[in-house]
Formats: C-alpha cells, structure tokens, sequence
DNA sequence: AATGAATGAGAGTTCATTCAT
DNA sequence: TATGAATGAACTCTCATTCAT
C-alpha cells in the first residue's frame, strides 16, 4: 500500500481571497483547530458556528472574515484529514521492505489514525453534507497511490497479474475501512469507549485475507 | 456469501401503538414511500416532514398518527432498506452450486439493489443521524449469515482454514460496499447520471479478487 | 356564613340542545368525570380531549355529541363545583345556632372541601380561561348567600352595624380562600404531598380573627 | 401593613448569561415592555412571542437572544410585578403614625396599584403557569413584611395579642385581594371599562373591618 | 349514538448569516 | 481586524375540531 505525497501545502486566504497577515493566520489556524474539536464531538449538524467561535475565543462576525460559511470550513477540514491519514499511512510504510508486508503497515497505519481521532473519522464518512466531489476526492486520493503501488508490485511479479489494480485497490480501501468502523468505532469496551487501538489480532487476521488475495498464485484451473 | 433470512414480516402499528384499520394502513403506506422519494433526493436533513406530506398528499398533521417523529420513519426505512438489499442478495444466490460463484452472485445481487436506489443506499450509508445501534445491525445482519457461511465452506475445504471468518466477512462486505460507492454513485456517465448497474468487468475482477482471497492455497511458508 | 341553595338542578341536553336519552346522559356523566379528573391533575391548558375521552372510555367525536368543546365542558365543571362548595359550607353550618360559630363552620366546610378537591379548586382559582363573568358568578353566588347572613345577623346586633355587609362578606371570602390556598396547596408536608386537612388551629386562628371583625364593640373612640 | 425592602435592583443579563450592553439593554426593555402589554391585553396562553416581538418592532429571533422563552419571560415580569405593588404600598405607609392608618394606607397603596394596572393583576393571581414556587414567593414576600409589622404592633400593645400574626396576615391579604378583584377588575362602570380608582366608601368600609379585626379588645369571654 | 382518521393553523424555537460599529 | 446585536426563514410538533362511515 503506498500513497500520493500527503505533504503539499494549503495556501490560507480570507473568506474574500485576499492574503493573510500572520496574525491573521493565527486567527484562522484557532478557527480550523476548534472547527476541528467542535465537529468530532457534536457531528456536522449539532455543531454551530457560536460553538466553534466560543471554543476559538473570537467573536462571531470573525469567523465569515476567514470562511464562507459552515460547509467549507467543514471541507477544509476534511481535506486537511485526508492528508493526515495519508501521511500515517506513508509513515508506517516507509520501512517496509516486500509488498505484503508494507501493505499491512499501511492498514496499521490506517487504524492508528483511525483510533486517534474516531469521533472526526466517523462523522467524515457520515459525510451527507461534503460535497460528492469532496468525497469521492477523499476516497480517490488514497486510493490512488494504493493503486499505482498494485501495479508496480505486479510489474516486479509480486502480486499477481490476473487482479486488476483499480478494482483491486477499492475493494483493499472498502474492506480496511468497514473493519475500522466495526472494531474502533461501533465496538464498545467494558468502559463504553471505544477501543484506543485495533487489536493485534485483527491486524493479523487482516493481513492474511490480503496476503491471500494479493500474492501470485499457482494457476491450474482456467479462468475465474 | 448467504444472508439471514429477510423475509421476516413487519406489523403496522400508529405512532400511539394502536393497530391499523386497512385505511390507516394504506395511509401510512403512502407515507413511507413519500418518505423514501424524499430522503432519497434530499438527504436526511434537507428533508423535512412538511416535504413529506406534501409528497404523500396528506395533511401535515396525518404524519404524526403514524410515526413519531423524522427520525423514527427514517429508522424503519433503513430497516426495510436492510430487508430489501438481504433478499436481493438471497435471491442472486439461491442459484449457485459452488462457494466461489455463490459469492460471486452474492455481491451481484448486492449491486444490483444498490444500482436500482443508489439515493436511497448513499443516505443509508452517510447516516449520522440513524441511531448507531441501527447502523451497526444494518452491516451486522447482512454479515451474520456471510459468516457462517464461510465457516461452513471452511468445514468444506472451500475456503482458506487460516481465514478468521469474522474479519474476512467484514473485509469483503466493506470491499464490496465502497466498490458500490465508487463505481454507481460516484461515476457518472456522459449524461451525468450514475450508471444503471455495475459494469460486468468490475464484477469479475471483483470476484477474482474475493476468489484469491478465499481459496484455500498450498502453504510451503510458515505463518504470517 | 351562609350561601344560597346549592340544590338546583342541571338540565341535560345534547351539545344540538336536544334532550337525552337515559343512555345518552350516561355518557355525558362519563364525559363530566373524566374532565374533572384530568383537568384537576393536568390544569386547563394540559388537559386534552383525547386524554378525557379516552379517560371516559369513549370515541373522540362522542364528546362532540355532548358538548360544544373544551371550553363549554369547563365552565360546566366550575358551575358544579361551585354547587359542590357551597353545599358543603351549607351542611357544615346547619347545626350552628349562633352567628360566630355559623361563620367557623362555613369555614370549616369550605376547607374541608378545598383539602378533599386540592387540585380541582385550584384549577378553578387559576382560570383565565374561564370566561370573567363565570369567575365572577362563581364568587357571587358564595358571596351573596354571606351578605344576606350578615345583614340578618346585624339587625339581631349579633354583627356590629358598622361594618358594610357587602365588603365585609368579600373581605371574608378572599381571606378565607387565601388562607386555603397557603395552607392546604402551596404548603407541603414532608412527603411533598399537601396535607389533607386544614389545621385545627388554623381554623381556630381565622375564627378569632373572625369573632374580632364582626363582633359588636363598645364604642369609645370617635368613627374612622 | 408594612413590607420587606422593594427597591433591591436587578441585573441584567442576556439569556446567554453574559451582561449586556447599552444598546442591549434597551432592546431587553423594550420586549419587557412589550410582554407586559400584551401578556395583561391576551393573558399568557393566547399571548405568543411572534406577538411580543411584533408589538416591541424587534425581529422574532432577537426575543430569544434576551429571554429563555415564554414562560422565563413571564417570571421575570412576575417578580417586577411583585417589586412594584410592594413599593406602591410601602410609599402609601410611609407617612402613616399609628398602625390603623398605615394598615388603611398599605390597602389604599395596594388598591392603587391594581387600579393602574388591572389586567396585569388578574393575569398574574390567574397564573397556573407561573411556577407554584413563584406564586407562592409573590405571596410570601408581601405578607412576611406583613407579619412582622403585626408582630411589632401587638408587642406595642396596638394589635390584639389573641391573634396569630402569620394567619391574620393571610387573611387580610387574602381580603385585599379579592376586594381588588370584586371592585377594580369585575366591577364595570357605565362605559364597561373597570373603575379607575377604588371607590373612597370601599376602602372606608376596607379600614372599618380591620380596625375592628386588630385592635386589642377588652376580654371578658374565655377563650374561642 | 358512536367513531377515529384526517386536518392545518399556529405554537415555540434554532441558527447561519449580515452589517453597522 | 474584530465584533455581536439583529434577523427571519424554516423547522418539528400539538391538538381542537370536522365529517364520512
């Protein structure tokens, strides 16, 4: 599993486009860090803009100097989630040597996101009110990494030919994300948290259905 | 791939938990199909129970005899949505002779429903105002019966005897749920419409995959 | 204290203003009961036609059959409690032969009726929505009784001929309701439940208070 | 008659609980004065706070920027309510030197009071929407100054010592009360408009009947 | 005589957004 | 650059009343 380069820079303007003073910009980044906590609690639609602007310590009026309004606040930050979850992921992989087990990095890379911040993971994926295209980004720009590193891995005989790298890759985002909601967000320990992280042996079970799937195989049958 | 048996009858009540006269039961009828068109086109919260009603040709306050509220009607069509999508699949299923193609027809039936209400499946899914509980039963009743169909093809030898059943199912549901996603809700085609059903080349290479990763495989190394 | 004959009858007619059969005014009875019931725990405004029908036992539209609406069925209820007051001031000052014993025991009937019908009497006392000239009725008539006692008392010189019949007999009705509703409504005892008879001496305290007011006095002083 | 302190000030605060401006605080005044209208013109179930905010000329949400809603709104003018026939009573004793011409002087203050505004009164002593422990507290506070001025005046030897304090001021509250009632707001003179002030004969006859009830009387019965 | 499904005006309340300061 | 008072459209929900059965 690898990833498209998560490390290119925002470029922060007002609300009106114009550049910002640093000071501005600070007031912009407490804008985006309590937007942040406000949405993980309370999901999109129970959060306010009072809300957020009480969390950031400004006035009310402030916040329309910096943003349009609720919704692109809302996208600006999933983008800037997408490029966290992407950059986890690359870290996790950078060490790994073969194919299989960089793509079980990338997936313990995934998690550990994921069970650092389950509350803005969930109401991401719950996401009505991102723009389809948001969305659908969302989704793309991980996968796509993903997808180009399938096709590389097959090139040098790693994982086998026969798969296409597209579907193969969707089918690799779908399955490690329903199993992030199943063990980290809809499980609930004694205390009625959810777990701090995915336990080890999920991780391991997972790891084997994708060692499965990727890897060349023997083929003494005909076509599926 | 198997589902728990979705035929499982509903019993008309009113919102005050008296049981329906035939009219009652038309009207309330004519009230969740409203509903459907509506959340479908909508979302959850552009929708609005005044929309509703006006949808169904009824007064306003006629809602309210039948249900107790926006969420409590969205919740039963989720769960009639849940019926809907596991009969879809028991039905493509019922024909199979082997593990292999039964998953195969198991996730046609599953995009084909998909295909045919793909509104209605995207508002399911990006359902942050469906009560957890219910969430987490949607994905937990269609994977039930996945489950214990993959421990039985394992007592068969079909399936890989290192796969933990639990995991894989929720891995290929998952799988199978985003490649839904992305390939008829978010694809669209010339006219700007998302296709009419999923294309057969991402059905077989979606079953290649699910076919990699379930068979059981020569081991010569040792685990993981 | 006396009041006026409590006795007449009530004339039972349909809400058209036609007579009833027996079965009808049986249901009118239902319909009378349960509307004292549920107004006395709910107030006016918290009352419902549903809750008193269903109270009765009945159909919703029956209650159409009997009265004019909500407000009609009210006003019926104050008019009979009113009866229902005076009766019981009535009974409890029949053996009385003197006037400031009389005037005690109509307290006492009072009391005693407002500690057995807490809830009712002060639904009646709170009633904006009784119509004004219903309210003032309903104090007229125990007034109007008073008075006339008080003027015969007078020319027996068993009253003290200074003091005005008519603000007098006022002037004890409001003092004698305020004290009901200070120590038998709003006053709790250690269970939060008001207690279920006056005070003995309280009731002795407001006779003496009584006695003071009306009795004759030797007069040395010049007038007021 | 005397009464505790009336002149305590209030502070204002926003519903949010945060202090208000001065521009703030007028708007406030105006939707106090605005409710005060028409909560005496409708009373409070047929008043409605789209009235309120139409009569005070301020937009409908910016009721809810300085009140938590109806009921709050009414409260608030309960207590000023309260805080005003409290200080029209104490400025009518003021002048007052023995205690029979300032229990005559307190009623008269009283009477003034409900005479200027009749229908706020009634509205109020109808209030079962004004919470029992408001209500009770409306009392409470005027009768408590009450007693201790008739504590004060037995020890002088000018008030009957027979009487029990707390009863006697009850029910010479309760006796105002009503007379209020009888004479200013059910009373309608020839033009059907209540009387604006209390006729000099009925607050006459008023004093004649407390004289009578409070002063010390030459004791040669036993007791009652 | 009795029913209860249907109605809709109107209630209280929220909150994203504007704009004068 | 920052503010927060003001706005009003839109929401969910209640309930007295009607009327076809």
């Amino acid at each position: 599993m690898s990833v498209a380069d998560p490390h290119t820079e925002p470029r922060p303007l007002s609300a009106a486009g114009k550049p910002l003073t640093s000071r501005g910009e600070a007031t912009r980044g407490r804008i985006l860090e309590a937007a942040e906590h406000v949405f993980a609690d309370l999901g999109y639609h129970e959060a306010s803009i009072v809300k957020i602007t009480e969390h950031a310590g400004i006035g009310l009026g402030t916040f329309y100097l910096y943003f349009d309004g609720k919704q692109q606040v809302f996208e600006e930050l999933v983008i800037d989630l997408n490029r966290r979850v992407r950059r986890s992921m690359a870290e996790a992989m950078a060490g790994a040597t073969d194919r299989i087990s960089a793509e079980r990095a990338g997936f313990e890379g995934f998690f550990r996101f994921t069970a650092a911040h389950p509350a803005l993971y969930r109401v991401v994926r719950e996401a009505e009110f991102v723009s389809p295209e948001t969305l659908r980004l969302h989704y793309m720009r991980i996968v796509e990494g993903y997808e180009s590193g399938l096709r590389a891995a097959q090139a040098d005989g790693d994982v086998d030919e026969a798969l296409d790298p597209e579907v193969t890759a969707w089918a690799l985002m779908g399955a490690g994300e329903l199993i992030g909601m199943r063990y980290l967000l809809w499980e609930r320990d004694a205390g009625g948290a959810p777990p701090a992280e995915m336990p080890a042996s999920v991780v391991d079970d997972m790891a084997r259905f994708i060692r499965n799937a990727l890897s060349p195989r023997a083929r003494t049958e005909g076509p599926a």
